[in-house]
Order: structure tokens, then sequence, then C-alpha cells
RNA sequence: GCCACAGUAGCUCAGUGGUAGAGCACUCGAUUCGUAAUCGAGCGGUCGUCGGUUCAAUCCCGACCUGUGGCUCCA
């Protein structure tokens, strides 16, 4: 039978099964045979090299396509591990498969790579791209797979995954080098020309903490040089972003091993923390309320809640000396306070929806690795809300949530993607509860009409969710907003309403957090603006400058002024007007009022904007004054960034 | 938690087996300045902590603490 290929133009093609893509590419065209990196059937991606089995539509994948990038990618893998075989034999090879942003490769070596080892693999693979090495395809059968792998105790594990499967099992040999591979792959080892080894890892073999540590080298490639040089760029970009450098540079915030994963928030900081809070807490005002609860309970509601089976580990415990046992914990949610508050009245369906809210400080155990900056901390605070509601309300408040998450996001120009996560594998209640959830949420997602992706696994113990993952300005993705319907807690902590029958019922719970933790929004925040945040955020938000001293009284006045009005504003007399300036640029102020003999006569200021140099505008001080105002009023996106500048 | 790397003045960093330096910051003095660092002087460190090797340790070794990058986007 032969098998019928469909190409672009809508012309067909019949080959014998087992044809090589190579030839079909070939007849079409052999310049197109030299753009060719792979092909895909039916709209799976396979090598020129690798035989077909079954027909559909057939296109050639050049390197303008975005998924040659992964083939190349991964041929660069196995370049990587060539060359680190060539210098280092006895380095046992694991998986090497491409990511995101590029590729990895783990060994198992006695002696961890150094950074001098990169240096010199990655001179040996520019040999190995050189010598122009075909990457050569085999089908073997799993005996002569075992033997060609008999020193590769990794591979052979992976081997025997396939025993009893009618998987085909390939090779993919480059020069002296023959790995375990599905391809696809480039045609040969010249392909590989731009790219960069970027650090080594520790990573578990096949992610199993109890299985021995191998050494991961990450890695990077593009079919263009300036491709590259982008993406080296934009990791250099992130780094000057990062806002534990911005942090302590504008002076947000600090950390002291005495309190290891808790911020100290400096007088800055909590300035620009208590913006953003307030920000919510307006916003929250019509619809929500704001409780407060203790941090400190005991065992028995994490017991009833279920966090004592399932999320112990995460919890700190504190000792009863009396006793000593650990009886009572810092919270590590709000959840159970909230579900305390509800069960205090009686509630009618009438009542239904409602929704409390909290800003109180939690704390989770993270394992010490897993701590980083503001990103990841064991103290923090969430914008948590828990929503009482009745079945029937699920699809309206999904959408009033969501309108109220995406508007939130929008205030700080971040924009962002739904995800819809279901159930993982360690959680509580009955299947049908968790058919019952799913199908509740997905129905409410579905009714917003809002594009989403799926997350099978993911949802939270108790429920299943809808994520929000904000992208930020250089395009890098965080998980912040999340919406969790949770049918086990009313039945846990015997939640009801009483109904129109005037009979009891069970009420829904939604958790929902918009920031996540304040800490790491504000973290995003950080990186987000560069550290340039607009007026309404800014820690300080003018900087009032006298040309000189004779004028401090003058600008002692206009300082005055604009704190009256509510405006973060400071007085700087020290040192030189060019020296003062400085500082404020480097704080990121968003404005600069300058003050002049001609300013004070006429009783104007020089307005220098943050990030514009000498481009300035003189106005009379209550101009100002209201135009600042009016910034931080509404709440806008200026003065823009300036976050692009040194 | 595990692997690798790092820890020198408040910050950024240089340096050496014979108990340490720079720039910025800070203090003082001079300068009073029209848009990104005025000049000079001074202060400042048990070289993360504890132990070991050594005649001698900030440097070499070990443990600990803290931080950084990671810890399956399955061959």
């Amino acid at each position: 039978m032969p098998l019928l290929l469909t190409l672009p133009d809508g012309s067909t093609r019949e080959v014998a099964p087992g044809t090589l893509p190579r030839d079909v590419v070939a007849s079409i065209g052999p310049r197109l045979l030299q753009a060719a990196i792979a092909v895909t059937v039916d709209g799976e991606v396979q090598d020129l090299q690798t035989p077909l089995r079954k027909g559909g539509a057939f296109t050639v994948i050049t390197e303008k396509d975005p998924r040659s990038l992964d083939v190349l990618r991964h041929s660069g893998a196995h370049i990587l591990a060539t060359a680190v075989r060539r210098l280092r034999p006895e380095a046992k090879i694991g998986f090497g498969p491409a990511i995101d942003d590029g590729f990895y490769y783990d060994f198992e070596v006695d002696k961890p790579f150094t950074p001098e080892d990169l240096e010199a693999f990655e001179a040996e693979m520019r040999k190995v791209a050189g010598e122009k090495l075909p990457f050569v395809r085999a089908e073997v059968n799993q005996i002569e797979a075992k033997a060609v792998f008999s020193d590769d105790p990794l591979k052979l594990e992976r081997l025997a995954d396939f025993e009893g499967t009618d998987e085909v099992i390939s090779t993919y040999t480059d020069g002296g080098f023959t790995d375990l591979c599905r391809g696809p792959h480039v045609p040969d080892t010249s392909y590989l020309k731009h790219f960069k080894l970027l650090h080594t890892a520790g990573a578990y073999w096949r992610g199993d903490e109890k299985r021995q540590m191998l050494q991961r080298i990450y890695a990077t490639a593009f079919f263009k040089k300036d491709e590259l040089d982008a993406h080296l760029h934009r990791i250099e970009e992130a780094k000057r972003r990062d806002h534990r450098v911005v942090g302590r540079a504008l002076d947000l915030f600090q950390f002291f091993p005495v309190s290891p994963g808790a911020a100290f928030w400096t007088p800055r900081g909590t300035t620009l923390y208590n913006a953003v809070e307030q920000f919510v807490r307006e916003r929250q005002q019509e619809h929500f309320l704001e409780v407060k609860t203790p941090l400190l309970y005991t065992k028995k509601l994490w017991e009833q809640s279920g966090h004592w089976g399932k999320y112990k580990e995460n919890m700190f415990l504190v000792l009863n000396s009396e006793t000593n046992e650990h009886d009572m914990s810092l919270k590590p949610m709000n959840c159970p306070s909230h579900h305390l508050f509800y069960t205090a009245h009686k509630h009618s369906y009438r009542e239904l929806p409602i929704r409390y809210v909290t800003f109180d400080v939690l704390h989770r155990n993270e394992v010490s690795g897993a701590l980083s900056g503001l990103t990841r901390v064991r103290q923090f605070a969430q914008d948590d809300c828990h929503v009482y509601l009745r079945e029937d309300q699920i699809a309206d408040e999904v959408k009033f949530l969501m309108d109220f998450i995406l508007g939130y996001y929008d205030a700080f120009g971040l924009s962002a993607t739904l995800r819809f996560a279901t159930r993982p594998p360690v959680r509580i209640g009955s299947d049908e509860l968790w058919d019952r959830a799913e199908a509740a949420l997905k129905a409410a997602l579905e009714a917003t009409g809002r594009p989403y992706e799926l997350k099978p696994g993911d949802g939270a113990f108790y429920g299943p969710k809808i994520d929000f993952d904000v992208t930020d300005s250089i395009g890098r993705q965080w998980q912040l907003g999340t919406i969790q319907l949770d049918y086990n807690a009313p039945e846990r902590f015997d939640l009801e309403y009483v109904g129109e029958d005037n009979a009891s019922h069970r009420p829904v719970v939604i958790h929902r957090a918009v920031s996540g933790s304040f800490e790491r929004f504000l973290a995003i925040l950080i990186e987000h603006f560069a550290g340039a945040f607009p007026v309404w955020l800014a820690p300080e938000q003018v900087r009032v400058l006298p040309i000189s001293d004779e004028l401090a009284s003058v600008a002692q006045e206009v300082t005055t002024r604009l704190r009256a009005a509510g405006i973060r504003a400071q007085l700087a007399t020290d040192e030189s007007l060019n020296y003062r300036i400085r500082q404020a640029e480097v704080l990121k102020v968003p404005y600069m009022a300058v003050i002049g003999r001609r300013e004070a006569e006429a009783g104007t200021v020089a307005v220098r904007v943050r990030g514009e140099g000498k481009k300035q505008e003189v106005i009379s001080v209550d101009s100002f004054i209201e135009r600042v105002r009016g910034e931080i009023a509404s709440r806008a996106l200026t003065p823009a960034s300036g976050g692009t500048s040194a």
C-alpha cells in the first residue's frame, strides 16, 4: 500500500512506505532540501532520515518555522554529549532534551564539572560541529540496544521501559557517539553554529530525589547569531532588572540571616508595599468584607481542614513546652479562619455570595534550597479571599472574580494567560465531588468566552482551579492569581446556608488570590518596571532641587506644599546640582523639581522627568501639583518607564 | 532536603601561606554651583561562624550558617 502525501499547495505524492523524507523533499527541489531542517507528516515533526510510515499532510520545516529550533537544540544536546564523551569518556549519559530557551544534558560523573570544563566542552563542540558529522539513525531491537548501551546504566534503565511495548527503538550516531534517541535531528553537526554553554546544575536522575544526583549542563542555541546575541542580551537584561539587585540599589528591602526567607521592608519599600495594598483595598471595598484573624492555631483546626495530613511538612509547628508536643502551628493559609467566621452565624441563601478577604501574614516552611529573593519566601502576605456561594452562583461569581483579577493586572500594564488545572494525584474528597467541581468550574470558565490552556493534574489538593499567568515587560511568565473551587471545605467545616425551601444546604467555597503573595508580586513589579515605578507606586515621587543654598527656603516651601498635597516629596540640598540630579536618577525618582532664581521669582519649578534628561518644562508650582496629583489619583502608568537606561 | 558555586569595609569588588586594598557611601573642611558624580582629608574590616593542618591561615582542609544557580518542558 503506497502512502499518500499531501503537499501544502494541495498536490499529492504517492510513495512507498519506508521512503525517506529526504528523498521526497529532494524531489520537490534541491534548494528546498538544502533549507530543510525537518518535515511534518500529519502534523508530527520528524527528521529527514526517519522512514515514512504513514501518509497525510506533508510540510517541510525550515529555519523559519519555530519548531525547527527544537530540532536544532536537541541535536545540540547530542553534540554536547559527543564533546563531553571525547574529553571525559567515563561520563555516563542521562537525558538531553530541548527545553524552552535551549537545551541541557545530564551526565553521571565522579567529579562534577567546573567552569573550565564547560569552556573545554564548548570548544570541543565547535570542533564536532566543524567536522560536519552526519546524524545517522538506526532502528534496533532490545537485544541490540542493550549491547550498544551496555556501559550506560541510565540508558539501560530507560530502555527497560520499552520492554514488552511495540515502541520503535532508535539510536542516533554522530561520529563516535551513539545515543538512544527518538529524534528528530538535523542532518549533520554543522547545523549547530550559534550556541553557548550557560551553567551547570545538579539534577536528580529522573527528577526523583531518592535517585542519584547527575550533573546537568544548560546551554542554548539558535540558527542566527543575532538571535543568540538577543537571547544573551535578554539574560543580561533580566539580571539588570533582578529585584534583588534593584531592591538593594533602590533601598526597598533586605534579608538578614537571622530570619531566612522573610523580608525586612525598608521605609521606601514599605511605602511601595502599602501603595499596592491600598490599591487592592480600594478595589475590594465595595464587594468584599475585610477581616483580621490570628496567626497561631491549635492542631485541631488543621486536622479539621486537612492541612495536618496533607500540608504538615510545610507548616511551622509550635512546641508546647509543658507537654513537649507540637500542638499549634502558624497559619500557612487563611481558609480555615475564614470558614470559622462563616460558621459563626446562620446564613440565608439571600446573603450569598459572602466574600471574606485578609491581608494577614502567612508562614510556610519552604525547604532551604527553594528560597530565592522575594519570589520564594517563608513569610508573606496574600490578598486572600474566600467566597461562600450557592452552586447556582458559580458561573456569575467566576466571571466577577475574573474581571476583578484581570482589571487589577491591567492597572500595572501586565497581561494574563488563563490556565485550568484539574485534580492532582494527591487529594482529598471523593471522585464524584471532583467531577462536579471540575465540571462547574469549566462551565464557568467557558461561559466567560476567554481562551484558556489546560493543566491536567495541577489542581489544589482540595479542588480544581483557574490560574492566572502574567507576562511581564520582558516576556517572562509568572503564576499569580488563582480561582480555586472547593467542595471539600464545606463538608469538613460543615458549612451551611438556609435555602428558599427553608432547608439546610451546602455552600461552595471559592479561594481567590490576585497578587499571589505580595512579596512575590512586588518582586515582579520591581522587575517589570526595572525599578522605574509609575508615580503612584514610586516610594519618592518628587525630589526638589534648589540650584543654590540661597534658594533653600523657597525649595523647602515648595516641598512642604507638595507634601501637603499628598505627594511624597523630598528636598535635596547637599553637594552639587549635578550630583543631586544623578542621585535622583539612580533612585529612579519620577520627577525632579528644579528651582533656580528664575523659578523662585516666578513661582514655578523646572520639571525634569526621570530618564528624559534635559527635556525639562517650566510650570507653576500649582499646575505641577495638579499634574502629579492627577497621575497619582488615576494611577497612571507615567512617567513612562525610562527603565531601559543603564 | 540534595548537587555545584559563592561569602573580604554599609555597597560593588581587587588581593596574598607571613594578620589586607580600591571606588562609592559615611564624617569633617573648602566650594554655592542651571540639569547624571566639585576638590581634599578622615573614619571604617577578628577577611561568614566554629574547628583542624601549619612556626604562621583571610588564603589549605572539614563542619555549620547564609546566599546564588538548579533538581524529567520523559530516550
